[in-house]
RNA sequence: CGCGGGGUGGAGCAGUUUGGAAGCUCGUCGGGCUCAUAACCCGAAGGUCGUAGGUUCAAAUCCUGCCCCCGCAACCA
């Protein structure tokens, strides 16, 4: 019987830096489902790869010193060693600057265009030259380019547009009709009120401001906008040409699943939809965006050294148990939390203590009470009926969960079945039938079912964590058991030896022991980081040194000043006699400043540093002929000036004796 | 009233779509056992399901107000 094809994808990382083990669990999950749909007897395509054009690109080459083409060629390396560290199973990786790729996406571009549904118009906005940007006037601050501070005027920009609004009425209709079509529910609700209901604005899809990009052949100015590029990798990629396409296009298209961040959920649902739509293409069966696996409490940045890379986990934990943590521990939905202390505690009460003591026990005890032979001997209780119940349901129960992509809980099930076995132990306390010559049979057949069990979980459980999996039936003398067959009890062959010397499949951690090589990652972590900041003239020579007495900040030096310059600054001592929160700010505060006989309200962003209580009755340093400007809706006029270290706390400028409110600084 | 997500025993989560006895894992305490990686098994304590109302025979679940947290946006004069 021909095999039933399943296309499913990952999105393609951007190749902007380094992946972390957020960016690493959707591989991973990608993986367990791919390897699924294999044992389940599907013919499967895996797809992955690197996004690799677009002007953030562009930028840190630049930053670096090297061509984009080098610099993606790093990070796109680097993305596919991790993939391969985590023992993926992708059959293809793609790079959107393969060749074939880029030509192909020409040649869709244009016949869009030829067909009238990408059409040349301009983009029109408020545009800074030297900054190159477009801005719309609620950006602006103070009328002014919000990055640079500098005049911007109206201009416009040629550009090409997609008349996604054509489509609309189609994709709405699809969506509705395709209950399945986003998952999970949530976000289909969320693009169907935020954007289909709404309208749908012309998308624009060609940028002219930067090049590292598929150009536009017929229009060498414009470059392919990346989304376009990117989401065309899931047909160019598989042999979809508008001139006739191949045959693993024919077999694998429409893909049965992109699995993809919830951040780019409505790239996903709307703008790929539509462009298929428009090329006459059939839209894929399902999207998935999951859920984003978070750093507890800190922030993650690499300042600070605790960004974890799949790398470290890896080097500290091995790589099934990695892939273990990350599918086990990322809820459906919600956004799942990791820190290594929880790594550690789900290390070691699942993997140690649950399965790989079970594992080690039972091969123990058959080698102890007869020399590794496990037998079978029909020697059967009541007791297990519900051992033998609970395996061979183990599969019905895991098929259900991954239909409904419920990963996470397809593993707690298996686990649940070697909870079961470590409680059978109990319940037949092999070490007592084992004082008894009358009830050695017995005790075989104990030995027997649990040695079958574990097949059956181990077997169940390749999906997940492929490694571990093999081990066990190693251990076991036998093979991973084929799908199709988990749900029988009794094929381990009667009369097999198992190994002499069991292997520890996962050694408990201290986690005494392993803080502190965590913390020496996170060590290097920061010293990386700052060396890269050097390497990069951002940060000063010597701030590595002084790093542990009292950190030096060395600012980029501005342009020198004349004495008329400074001249027309007005400082002044400030008394503060009011101050509150702004509401609906996170970081502003505003205060009533005392400046001679005027009162001046001025908002600062300090409310994570001072309490507006605390604020009342300090004397501070006030720029007073500031224009004044308005912030969250607050007028303010004026700047309280403040000292700002390398992690940017903030302290109050204040004379060093008492003096007036009002009185000059200069 | 910027957008979105969330508040369930000490920790991490499920349950909310389709109201109907508050569940899982870890941790704690007590017990059992000794085959095993101080592992395993059993039992217990611990929750007004953020808060105040409403609908209902019945609300963690539906409705409304409020409080708090987290992203993003904005702003950080």
């Amino acid at each position: 019987m021909e095999k039933k094809p399943y296309y499913l994808t990952t999105a393609i990382a951007y190749t902007s830096g380094k992946p972390h083990i957020g960016n690493t669990y959707e591989i991973v999950l990608a993986d367990a489902i791919a390897r699924y749909k294999r044992a389940e007897g599907y013919d499967v395509y895996f797809q992955t790869g690197t996004d690799e054009h677009g002007q953030k690109i562009q930028e840190k080459a630049e930053q670096e010193g090297i061509t984009p083409k080098e610099y993606v060629d790093k990070i796109s390396g680097e993305v596919k060693r991790i993939w391969d560290l985590m023992n993926t199973t992708y059959d293809n990786f793609v790079r959107t600057t393969d060749s074939d790729h880029e030509k192909c996406v020409q040649k869709i571009f244009k016949k869009l265009y030829e067909k009238g549904d990408i059409y040349k118009s301009a983009y029109e906005g408020l545009y800074c030259t030297p900054c190159e940007s477009f801005w719309t006037e609620s950006q602006l601050v103070d009328g002014k380019c919000p990055d640079c501070g500098r005049e911007v005027k109206p201009a416009r920009e040629e550009a090409y547009f997609f008349r996604t609004s054509k489509y609309a009425d189609r994709l709405i209709e699809h969506i509705n009709s395709h209950p399945g079509f986003i998952q999970p529910v949530s976000r289909k609700n969320e693009m169907m009120n935020n954007f289909l209901l709404p309208g749908l604005q012309d998308l624009c899809v060609s940028r002219t401001s930067f090049s590292w990009g598929v150009s536009v052949d017929f229009d060498p100015k414009h470059v392919v906008y990346v989304w376009v590029d990117a989401l065309l990798n899931y047909i160019t990629k598989i042999g979809y040409d508008p001139d006739g396409s191949s045959q693993l296009y024919q077999k694998y298209w429409p893909a049965d699943l992109h699995l993809i961040g919830k951040d780019i959920v409505r790239f996903h649902t709307i703008y790929w939809p539509i462009f298929l739509m428009a090329l006459d293409v059939p839209l894929p069966k399902q999207v998935f965006g999951h859920p984003w696996l978070l750093q507890g409490g800190d922030k993650m940045s690499k300042s600070r050294g605790n960004v974890i890379y799949a790398d470290d986990m890896v080097s500290l934990f091995g790589v099934d148990a990695t892939r273990y943590f990350v599918l086990h521990e990322m809820p459906f939905e919600n956004d799942g939390i990791i820190t290594w202390e929880l790594v550690i505690e789900r290390f070691n009460s699942d993997l140690a203590n649950i399965l790989g003591n079970l594992v080690n026990r039972t091969v123990s005890m058959s080698n102890k009470y007869f020399d590794g032979i496990v037998k079978r001997t029909g020697v059967s209780e009541p007791v297990d009926e519900d051992l033998k119940a609970v395996v061979t349901g183990a599969k019905a129960k895991v098929a259900e969960k991954m239909a409904d992509l419920r990963v996470a809980d397809a593993i707690t099930i298996v686990f649940d079945l070697f909870r079961r076995c470590n409680k059978y132990i109990d319940e037949t306390t092999p070490w007592v039938l084992a004082k008894d010559e009358a009830s050695k049979d017995r005790l075989r057949e104990v030995l027997y079912n649990l040695t079958e069990s574990i097949v059956i979980g181990a077997s169940l459980l390749e999906s997940f964590l492929p490694e571990t999996a093999e081990k066990i039936v190693k251990q076991l003398c036998t093979q991973i058991r084929s799908f199709d067959s988990l749900d029988q009890f009794g094929l381990y062959e009667s009369g097999t030896k198992v190994t002499e010397k069991p292997e520890i499949l996962f050694a408990r951690l201290d986690t005494k022991e392993v803080m502190p090589k965590v913390e020496a990652i996170q060590a290097a972590q920061r010293a990386e980081f700052e060396e890269e900041q050097k390497r990069l003239g951002l940060a000063p020579e010597g701030a590595e040194a002084a790093g542990k007495e009292e950190a030096v900040i060395d600012l980029e030096p501005k342009e020198e000043i004349s004495y008329e310059d400074f001249a027309k600054m007005q400082f002044q001592v400030g008394e503060i006699i009011a101050c509150e929160e702004v509401k609906k700010s996170r970081k502003l505060l505003c205060s009533q400043v005392k400046i001679g006989s005027q009162v001046r309200q001025i908002v600062s962003g300090i409310k994570g540093h001072y309490k507006a209580e605390d604020m009342v009755g300090k004397k501070v340093m006030v720029l007073v002929n500031l224009k004044p400007a308005t912030l969250a809706g607050v007028v303010s006029e004026g700047m309280l000036l403040c000292a700002e270290d390398a992690e940017g706390n903030l302290a109050l400028v204040v004379p060093e004796k008492e003096m007036p409110a009002g009185a000059e600084i200069c």
